[in-house]
DNA sequence: GATTAACCGAGACGGTACGTCACGTCTTTAA
DNA sequence: TTAAAGACGTGACGTACCGTCTCGGTTAATC
């Protein structure tokens, strides 16, 4: 019997592990059998818990989506390594991980897809985009003050022509974008921003 | 008994009104309550059809939509104007109409998401984008034979990187790509296209 | 020109051969695949005749059944053979061939089992069962003129004793009722109204 | 992710009162709009339950049908009164009790009319079928103990003659067996199979 | 022999029920 | 207290059949 009322870790306490699985099994199922087969009794299955622990941790499908993307889609740093075309390969090289495989393809894709109709998922594919956006607008930014680009070019343009060719090829095209678009992407507007 | 025809006109034929009407209330549905809320149900009484009807024409969700997406979603003419800049800044300003209401944004992104998991649907993006993609080839190509555009300049990749930025806008940054947007691209492009 | 809107009888007939193509087509159906499968498209098509045909014939699928049925199920005669039990094991063998097969077993359950559904099918199954009863009354009351049956038996519960086992062997047991059972039949309900 | 019971007995235990609600459910709606009319969502709604929760406990409508029915077609008794006709007369009557009211002939005459569609309704049809017929032949048996009965009828017979009546009139007739129609019957198989 | 009205096969159509599946909620038992 | 198991109401899916309706084309009675 002895009940230890005072015991600060009464309970079960296994959380973090399983929240983990969950998360894993619903990266598991997307990438396995696709965004359209993706079901919650599936993820529960795969993870081996239940429905109801899914329910007790997300309020829905999408934001347990969105927080497994999360594991996926990790902000990218953009160091300063003292030459503009420099930095802008440097940071667009690293984004094509996120690319090269199928499941971070379909997952991008999904988000995309699904944020139109929902609110939550549209506002934090918004602020994963800002930080990616945010880093490129930084290193132009330090071109500019390097005087490696033009003062009169927009930031948010220039990251928008950046960001979007990537992932035009990697969601409409459905083909990894590669070292090669990063380098002709780079040669391009770096041309188009050289002062002069 | 009578002669037994088995000809291939025998029967009654499909309204062409009843498929147009079908196809008008799913991009009704569409743009009223989202991709989301979209029924086969909610579809066929709007259209006064049923759902059999429905059915008897495209196999599935999927099908229908794709058919219906086909009235938005238009080929692009990309005329010659004797300048590349101009025929540049020509064929992106009338891509705008497809962004330019929460209908075409909804509609692109639906197709965007729902793409890699479903083949048809994949292979009729790519049918799209292939005719896109060659407007703006073409319109690359007669430059560089004018002697607008640098000779050593992937056509593909140019391709990909003027539709990346508007589906960017349109999809992502969830916002209409306006004529700003496309004259910004416009300068940018020219500038690093130029000879010299 | 010259209307002649007087004309009652003008244009094609009606094809006798069709109605009874579609009959037997009916009859087949239910034989090889029972009721619970039996369609009007299905009888259709087995009849080379479209369903259109069928509906300009019979107002819906009972009607066609119930026509179907009365190829089957025939009046059976009661011919005065100069003895009460004679008579009634000659007609009561005689109802023998509507059970001895599948069909007739399964038709007459169809008819039963929709009877309490549909009026009309109930008032022509009503109908159909009035003329046997008749026969078996009539044998009866032969009997009763001759001396050979009791006066004071009721014919109509005499017609329900020897209807019903027949039935209920063909229907409720599922087998075909034999002359032994007629035999039985005849003997023990011979005993129970024969004088004295 | 815990221990995985495995065990037999985990998770809701599906409510007693749910089926008993969705069978009489059934009941109500085959007695008030007959077998035509009954439908899956009708019987759901009227139970307040869901299909799904109908299709969980049942395979299809027949299955349900068939336990609906089994609340209705009870077991009759036959107790050792200790004379033969007493004991067929007390039997008789107490199955009269299916038949005086519409659902209850509804109900059989649906049995019947599925049946040779359907093979479990065929098995369970069958079972029920025989406890009364096994009723029946007891009551003979002990009546041939007695010396009430002689000893070379048969019993499967008279079964089948008693049963067949009953049914006869209640279904194919379609009007309620009464005491009268009893009281005939008993008079007369007594007559049939008394000694001498 | 030409006209013409009804017939015919094919099959589309609006309905309605079927049986399935996933969502998000809930209850039960065990740890 | 937290978990797995799984029942539950809801509502969309895609299928099947009913009885109705066009559509061309055929056939037989009347002119």
């Amino acid at each position: 019997m002895t009940k230890r009322p005072g015991s600060v870790l009464a309970g079960r306490r296994r959380g973090a592990e399983t929240t983990e699985a969950i998360l894993h099994a619903a990266l598991d199922e997307l990438s396995r059998r696709g965004y359209a087969a993706l079901t919650m009794d599936g993820i529960a299955e795969r993870a081996g818990a239940s429905k109801a622990t899914l329910y007790r941790r997300w309020a829905n499908k999408q934001e347990l989506l969105l927080e497994a993307a999360g594991l996926v889609i990790r902000p990218i740093d953009a160091p300063d390594l003292g030459d503009f075309s420099a930095e802008l390969r440097h940071h667009l090289r690293a984004r094509l991980a996120l690319y090269d495989n199928e499941r971070g393809r379909r997952l991008v894709a999904a988000l995309i897809g699904a944020a139109p109709t929902d609110p939550d998922l549209s506002d934090a594919l918004r602020h994963w985009l800002d930080g990616v956006s945010a880093s490129t607008r930084a290193i132009i930014e330090r071109g500019q003050q390097r005087g490696d680009v033009r003062l009169d070019v927009d930031r948010g343009t220039i990251a928008t022509l950046v960001s979007g060719p990537m992932i035009y090829r990697a969601i409409v095209e459905q083909d990894a974008p590669d070292a090669d678009l990063v380098d002709q992407l780079v040669a391009l507007v770096t041309a188009a921003v050289s002062p002069r």
